[in-house]
DNA sequence: GCAAATTAGTTAGCATAGCTAACTATAGTT
DNA sequence: AACTATAGTTAGCTATGCTAACTAATTTGC
């Protein structure tokens, strides 16, 4: 017989809670994103896309900083969402390294369209919940939103 | 001036909920995947052979309804995983055209350390919750599990 | 002031993951 | 026996991720 020690981490009640909040947010997105379809454009152009609508104007460099994404890739969404009309790139005139790249008006309300579709359909599955269930879940969604902002 | 009647579903407490839940769980999954790298998989996969492990052997139509994918990205995602000897296809005894797929014991020990690799970090970071703030999570996640368990 | 190093972004090429359309093969129905 | 329905595959498209290697521009060091 063999006896195996396991450090607490990998077996403790913490380990079980981030293994279901893991599963929920696989599952969760895996059903918004047939909602993405709508609006012509895939979650990561969406998402890249929100950070220029709601954060303003950002070199190419600091979205793929911003989305978590390497370089090459942000280049070839950003070509995309350009080839769109939803963004606009100029030149910085103090560096002709780098460009500008900034929401379209188009690019604005694309986004705010495909958002709220997918936004929508989860919120109609959250009215279904009974008022208490819902204000934990919004007081665990604002425990994990400072989380988040705090991760590493 | 044009005065545009919003239905409440789009602008609500329950719709700004909703968008928090959203991104947050973008936001979560998109600091998991770099943990994915170890094993060698991508994450479609290792859910998909997470089916196998917890649910038992299925054929590739039932997996497919699992995932909440097209057969032919499946058979792609099955052969993948073939490939690698994580999983073992066998006939169906009574219908031929049906496959068997079932994880093997390497399939098995790598759902299982990925899986530790990728929750750990999450838990890593749970443990700077407060206590009965990881509380209030643990009970949402409840929640939300509910609720995807009763999707559509 | 010019050569070297650094920085910003692109190009090429690879893998995964999603889709539809069209196909093969087997099973079930009439 | 012929038709229909079902299970998977193949082909081919798009999107998203990566690394390596490149170009161009700026900054640094001497």
């Amino acid at each position: 017989m063999t006896k195996v020690k396991l450090p607490e981490l990998e077996t403790g009640p913490v380990f079980a809670i981030a293994d279901q909040l893991h599963s929920a947010a696989i599952h969760l997105l895996r059903r918004l994103r047939k909602q993405d379809a709508a609006t012509g454009e895939g979650p990561a152009r969406l998402s890249a896309l929100s950070v220029l609508v709601f954060g303003g104007p950002r070199t190419l460099g600091e979205l793929a900083a911003a989305e978590q994404v390497r370089p090459p890739t942000m280049s070839r969404m950003v070509a995309g969402l350009a080839r769109s009309r939803l963004v606009v790139i100029t030149a910085d005139p103090h560096d002709a390294r780098r460009m500008r790249i900034r929401a379209t008006r188009k690019g604005t309300r694309l986004l705010h369209t495909g958002r709220r579709l997918r936004i929508a359909a989860l919120a109609a599955n959250l009215h279904s919940l009974a008022p208490e269930r819902l204000a934990k879940l919004a007081e665990a969604v604002e425990i994990l939103r400072a989380l988040l902002a705090g991760w590493n």
